[in-house]
DNA sequence: CGGACCCTTGATATAATTCAAGGGCCGTGG
DNA sequence: CCACGGCCCTTGAATTATATCAAGGGTCCG
């Protein structure tokens, strides 16, 4: 059986929710899901840009890249979160799929009719861009101000709360969660504004510490979840 | 004669320019300006954040402040600029006037009921918003990637570009252009994620370099209008 | 088996920070 | 009027975190 609105897992957490359950038939019309594996262009610079997206699955990077190829990671999208830029000109920047993904994809002025249309879907939105604003910026202070080891550990920590699987209502602790990281120590090394081997090196000083354990590849566990925090430290506010 | 809406000479470029004609004596009512001398904070972070404004002359900062007193300037907001969060929670982010300013402030909830009752004015600051997004982006690629020319460089262009009295429709070459950089040498470091001393240092260079002429204080000349370009290079796309 | 790809590790270089000191400007108060 | 302190900016010397350069190791896949 297809997967429809109706049964959407990750609709409580996208923006869909905000539409009543009147229009769920209607926006399974107008949306169809995709799959992408690793690596795979979503909307590439200079594209039209004809359509707008939400994450079921996977993740997806945004990117800046300069003339003279250097390039910087500027926004992860994860499950829940929305991608695109309804009333806006494409951008310059590029989305692609981080790891293999899938996607629910609406074309962008049918969309924009819906925020018309949902005045509740417009404003929640609206909402999500401010938090996007919010993060891009709280990843400026990274920028600026974070040692590697501090950016590392804010890294990891954006993993675990976006990535580990919610065990339900479950507020309790969580002694050693493990995930695997969504980029590769290249990309890492892209959205922090840090060198492959600086990535490489700090990482393994984190396991040292005991803070973290390295899994062969992508693979991470968290053994001091309290450590990692005091090492993002530096305004998570 | 106090102005109003109606005689409004930045109307054209804020987020205003949306609405009918209609409706100007209405958001008249609703609004009303203000003078900021420097300093002056305009929201609080902890701040209930009931308000929003539009920039009508000066130059407004945002930024991030850490447990441990590392602070990043995560925004500027120039004249025509919109400030404010509507559908949105407050953040834990100050915004404080870097230059005396003006402002023309509207009741937050005014101004949502405004968004819901003209369409275009919802439009127009989901643009906004878009531009903002890409702009804190273009930041994160000059905090990640570029070096401390670059950053200065970038930093000028910018401040020409949104402060240099526009002659008109004066598209013309226009030789050697002079500004007040709207920050101090310490908040420029914030903003671009360098040290006072570095930036002191490299402005000098770039002068030395014969692209900029520094007066005293704030004010700088643009003598070379392609070689900063050039010196901002990477990315500005 | 060979090669590609990605990751790790070590040695060296360097841009920017940190530490330290001095200069210019301005308003206050003697 | 001049002296004084505060504030901000500049400049120099020393330090350091991270980048760069260079080499080697693991794993997957044809």
């Amino acid at each position: 059986m297809r997967p429809t609105c109706r049964t959407c897992a990750i609709r409580p957490s996208a923006v869909c929710r905000a539409l009543p359950p009147e229009a769920l038939d209607q926006i399974n019309r107008l949306s169809h899901r995709k799959h992408l594996t690793a690596g795979r262009t979503l909307f590439a610079a200079e594209d039209g840009d004809h359509t707008v997206a939400t994450v079921l699955a996977g993740v997806a990077k945004t990117s800046v890249t300069s003339a003279d190829g250097r390039t910087q990671i500027v926004g992860l999208h994860f499950p829940g979160d929305f991608i695109g830029r309804p009333h806006a000109a494409g951008s310059a920047n590029m989305v692609e799929a981080a790891t293999d993904m899938d996607v629910c994809l609406f074309d962008k002025s049918r969309f924009e009719a819906l925020l018309r249309e949902h005045d509740g879907l417009s404003r929640l939105l609206m909402a999500r861009m401010t938090e996007d604003l919010d993060a891009a910026r709280q990843w400026m202070f990274l920028l600026g101000h974070k040692s590697a080891a501090e950016r590392l550990a804010s890294f990891i920590a954006l993993c675990i709360d976006r990535l580990e699987p919610r065990c339900g209502a479950d507020t309790e602790a969580k002694p050693a969660s493990r995930i695997d990281l969504p980029l590769s120590r290249t990309e890492i090394g892209h959205f922090l504004g840090l060198t492959i081997e600086t990535v490489s090196r700090v990482l393994r000083r984190l396991q040292t510490a005991g803070v973290i354990e390295i899994e062969s590849g992508r693979g991470i566990r968290v053994v001091d979840r309290e450590a990692l925090a005091a090492t993002a430290s530096a305004a998570t506010d």
